[in-house]
DNA sequence: TTTCTTAGCGTATTTTTTACGCTAAGTTTG
DNA sequence: CAAACTTAGCGTAAAAAATACGCTAAGAAA
């Protein structure tokens, strides 16, 4: 009934410069760009696969990861890439279904001088117009659930650095959901929400009045979100 | 690397028969209760699998299906589950990842009659305390996202009638969220979304003032859900 | 005929969202 | 060094949505 089938994981991971949103590619061999991916082991669970990957390739263990959904065309996986998986990974696979995750980082020095060292690019997610196999697909469908998810929980944060603008979370927003904001209504919901709160220090050496820094306060977050089980529950448009 | 994986699906079939939410269960060899599912054939996705599993439990085509997650623990399956697994499927199989997905469907007289050939049982979810290898886990995942989608998307309507009274309605609210509804402020809200409409039918045969039919219109949602695209946008409590 | 139960309308209050005017604090430009 | 430019950040008014809750209506059951 099943010959020998194999599975893998592949992470779609953002990152946010300020301007665009950016997602993580390694060029295999000097061929096309794929995901970065692998497949799990005997031993190990498909999150831990994830969270190995994500290690690997930008060195940090405390990453927003999700899982998006399975990928299982029988023929996602071309010959060609068939016969590459085998030989790296030294099996005799047939076909490779895959768990795809997307993550959350911050893009700081650090996580770019770790990726570079790993021959992987930083590619802004709208420029990004081909991939390897069903690479693409899963790009796409880690937007959409990026967006969705963004505005339904406080994962901005994940790809901000801990002290942000107010300007730098609305860029962010803007850049991902293309959308227009109000600044004056954007800060006052930011403002009042309780639990982004100000550190007291400033922007410095912009070409405008200095914004202030905010950080995103976890546990406030959460005592907020008991408060709040608002009754007006239903919202078929989301 | 890898030895003998094997994929398979697993799926939480929701039901609502007016009172409570129900689940599809089997009853495998006289043992314990387990979700309907099966290993993955070589020529079939994934989805394809979970319609067929459907299909073959419900004798149903057109259904509401959702990935769920994956359940991919290396001892997910104990050693006496994977020797009923290996007997009944003819595989040598050492471990086995399943995709979960969950199902709604209208309990109707043609539904239930072929589940009770299936020798498959209605339980009501709240009453279910265990179930074989990590099938608990996984309608615990369902139950949530369940909750979710349904405060999200119009999905409630997957599991009612086709004509429904607003009563039934807020009681597969109650039911599933758990949540108290006012009557009157909750059928303004239904009343005046714009695409659940009076069938001019009335209920028949109630100890009550009988209440007016309605139907969910797909179509008139689609519009709605175009022009409704306000910038309200974000909404972190949910 | 009374009682019981749910249907269904209406109104007033509060909360949330939206639109938008205006000043403030810096840098850059001429 | 003043004017221009840019974004920060406060405030207010109007519109829309959510909530609380009183009340009558229509049927069956007692």
């Amino acid at each position: 009934m099943q010959t020998n089938h194999s599975v893998s994981v592949d992470c779609v991971v953002f990152g946010f410069d300020g301007r665009s949103l950016k997602c993580l590619l390694i060029k295999r061999d000097g061929q096309d760009l794929k995901l970065p991916g692998s497949l799990i082991t005997d031993q190990e669970d498909i999150p831990s696969a994830a969270y190995r990957v994500l290690a690997e390739m930008t060195g940090l263990r405390d990453v927003f990861l999700k899982e998006l959904s399975v990928f299982s065309d029988p023929a996602r996986v071309g010959d060609k890439d068939l016969e590459w998986i085998n030989h790296f990974y030294g099996v005799q696979t047939t076909r490779v279904v895959t768990v795809a995750y997307y993550a959350l980082v911050k893009l700081d020095n650090k996580i770019m001088s770790h990726t570079l060292e790993k021959e992987a690019f930083w590619k802004e997610v709208v420029s990004i117009t081909s991939l390897a196999m069903d690479h693409k697909d899963i790009l796409n469908k880690a937007l959409a659930m990026l967006s969705r998810d963004m505005t339904h929980s406080p994962i901005a944060f994940e790809l901000l650095p801990r002290k942000f603008t107010i300007r730098e979370l609305a860029d962010l927003y803007k850049a991902v959901l293309g959308v227009e904001i109000d600044n004056r209504n954007f800060r006052k919901k930011i403002i009042g929400c309780g639990y982004i709160l100000p550190t007291g220090e400033k922007e410095k050496g912009v070409a405008h009045k200095p914004a202030a820094y905010y950080v995103f306060d976890k546990h406030r977050y959460r005592k907020e979100e008991k408060k709040t089980r608002k009754l007006n529950f239903i919202n078929w448009n989301e």
